[in-house]
DNA sequence: AAATTATATTTAACATGTTAAACATATAAT
DNA sequence: ATTATATGTTTAACATGTTAAATATAATTT
């Protein structure tokens, strides 16, 4: 499948760039979906990051042991956790967020902004098209 | 990115009956590389299979643990190998081969063949845009 | 020819993907 | 209220992704 070419040629300079500031891709990731929805349980965020569970569950120990996010029982429903960014977290999000927002500026322009918005609506077809399968 | 929800969306499937065969999606890429292009070394391999070199390293083990690929040293590069497919594994090639072939052509139909084509070309324009960053 | 540099492959180490199963807690049914 | 069922999260086990380093052999340089 060629859509995994695309991604791949993509996220290299976004590793590359993340890497530098020390976050993986799925942290940063979960990183920027907290900034943009402040606290949110395990479950929404896995759903808002692309995440598996588990994966989801390494990626916060991860990102708890670098104090980067803070985890909260929630009060209604024992089984859940409320996650949300530390100050550290919020600070290094500030501090990521120019770099990848320049880094997307370039490819939107080098790839022109029309045929991206071309490219994700067919992309959002094909995944309802392959959902419905 | 939404690359990674439509990948996702359209691999789900192919996961899933490729598993009934006994094959990660991987293994199955290796298999089908060889299958089209006959004996291949190890760097041409992983370059027709968007795989790295270490993946592919275990992979080509797991594939002669099962007995599926023959691999013989090249007579002229002592560094490389060349690998094909052993009968064992040209046999599960022409029995994993029609159900995938399946599940794209309904894909295919569902997504609407000429969108398909667009959508093709447009992700290898953003792979050469991206690599040009 | 010996030393240097380059290339092919593997190993190492750590993070994530993936499915199934375990575990804890909620909710529904009796 | 107790049992049964459903849901949220984690653990387990194995495969792959990713980068750096190690290893082996080729090719080049001197």
């Amino acid at each position: 499948m060629r859509l995994l070419q695309a991604r791949e040629a993509v996220m290299y300079h976004f590793r590359s760039m993340l890497r530098a500031h020390g976050l993986t891709e799925q942290q940063w990731r979960v990183i920027r979906v907290l900034a943009a929805e402040g606290e949110l349980d395990t479950g929404e965020l896995a759903e808002h990051s692309f995440l598996l569970g588990p994966s989801l569950t390494r990626i916060l120990q991860a990102l708890e042991a670098d104090n980067l996010i803070l985890r909260k029982p929630d009060k209604t429903d024992q089984r859940r956790y409320r996650i949300s960014l530390s100050q550290s977290g919020n600070a290094r999000y500030h501090k990521v967020s120019p770099d990848s927002e320049a880094l997307y500026q370039r490819l939107e322009q080098a790839f022109g902004k029309d045929k991206l918005a071309t490219l994700y609506g067919l992309l959002e077809e094909l995944s309802v098209s392959a959902e419905a399968l």
